[in-house]
DNA sequence: CGAATATATCGAGTGGTATTCAGTTTGTCT
DNA sequence: AGACAAACTGAATACCACTCGATATATTCG
């Protein structure tokens, strides 16, 4: 009993070695030649299985490249929640603040793939895997967002998803910016100031006003009044 | 002579509405069935040419695909401009809002082609002259933000393309939620909070401390205050 | 163990489509 | 009209995703 156990426990082993080793393959393949240029001999040969195989294991072509995305996906997510772990900050806006520097240099470094993620909008019944697949990734945002309206940091009053649009918007808009203007220049690191405006942006449009900025104009103006009067009755 | 100039004339006409033919046709079955899903003998036939013929025109059925899509944001930057002409406001606030209204409804019906726009991204060739089309839609913004900064309705330490990013990137990214939110519920049109929120941001954030916030009235009082204390202190 | 059965793998073959090109038509010039 | 050129055509070609019958490998059971 307990041998027959242990093999059918390798068997599946292999074939889920297998199916990885085909997984791998296809990355690196699709990676190098997109989508249409990969051919599915050569996913073969590098996985090192027969043609036929690939499609005991996926459909078709589209599918194994959402399979591909998926994985995609799934590891984004999971380093994005290392990321976060590793940010001790409490205040929401710090934490903004790493997550969309994670954000936009991985952007900017998979910027095919992520293309590839809403290009593949045909075939229904694919694309609804991977929007679940997304939304894992958003929720990163979506949790330090609502713990920023929980502390007071954020206005209660606005919508969650109004926020995220701006935030990931921005940020995949930007990615190709920079990518325009890296290709012009031979500009280093434009990512910084991107940041930087996005999250002051967040600061004053979503922020409560307990920010510094003109609460502090104000407050020092009132010291300079209180002097002043301090001078008249005196 | 002057026969000689004028049959050479309808000669090239021929050819131009031929063309003009084969891109009809070719948007045509690209609409109905995407890009991988057109046939290239039924671009042929709705054409009225033969299958060959188009390869006189064009050398492939990707080039083919980017001659269609460059006239798809040639007729998106004139609309734009045409609604922006209707525009009498010269607030730049008021201009941006009309503009983000027109474009977010033009992103969430071509949002097919407006992906494969970028999707296109392989043969490079191909690809940079989609980018001088991307540029001139574009800049219809540029003109309005760059006119807001002149009037002083627009803090003018702020890149144009920071401002561009966030503009386009939040709209962009909202089209997508639209779609889901609309594929769930059966709402009508949620599009209308997205662009006022997003118009608020930029008065906020991008806007000059004239707008009468709350803030801004109380520190209106205070300088009000302090100067009639200077009044009494000289 | 070894036969019987089930499962996994293979790669040559099939079907379908973008692209080519030799032959044909249409237009132009003298 | 006849010679030359330009434009056009669709049958033939090339290329690939995908299928399927044959083969190898694993599992079950007498």
């Amino acid at each position: 009993m307990a041998s027959k156990a242990v093999q059918v426990e390798t068997q599946r082993d292999k074939l889920e070695r297998k199916e990885a080793a085909i997984l791998h393959a296809a990355r690196s393949v699709f990676v190098d030649n997109g989508f249409d240029g990969a051919r599915m001999s050569e996913i073969a040969k590098t996985a090192g299985v027969g043609e036929g195989t690939i499609y005991s294991y996926y459909e078709s072509k589209a599918e194994l490249m959402l399979a591909v995305l998926q994985q995609f996906w799934d590891g984004l997510t999971l380093e994005a929640r290392n990321v976060m772990a590793g940010v001790k900050a409490p205040e929401a806006i710090k934490r903004l603040d790493a997550l969309a520097t994670y954000h936009l240099e991985i952007v900017i470094r998979n910027a095919d793939f992520i293309n590839l993620s809403f290009a593949l909008r045909r075939n229904n019944s694919e694309v609804s895997v991977s929007r679940d697949h997304l939304r894992q990734y958003v929720s990163v945002f979506d949790e330090i967002f609502r713990r920023g309206q929980d502390r007071g940091e954020f206005r209660p009053e606005f919508l969650l998803w109004h926020a995220r649009d701006v935030f990931y918007g921005t940020l995949e808009y930007s990615a190709r910016s920079i990518e325009v203007v890296a290709d012009t220049k031979g500009n280093d690191r434009p990512q910084k100031p991107v940041i930087d405006n996005l999250i002051a942006l967040f600061a004053n449009h979503f922020g409560t006003s307990d920010q510094p900025s003109d609460m502090e104009k104000s407050s020092e103006q009132l010291n300079r009044i209180e002097a002043k009067l301090d001078q008249l009755l005196s």
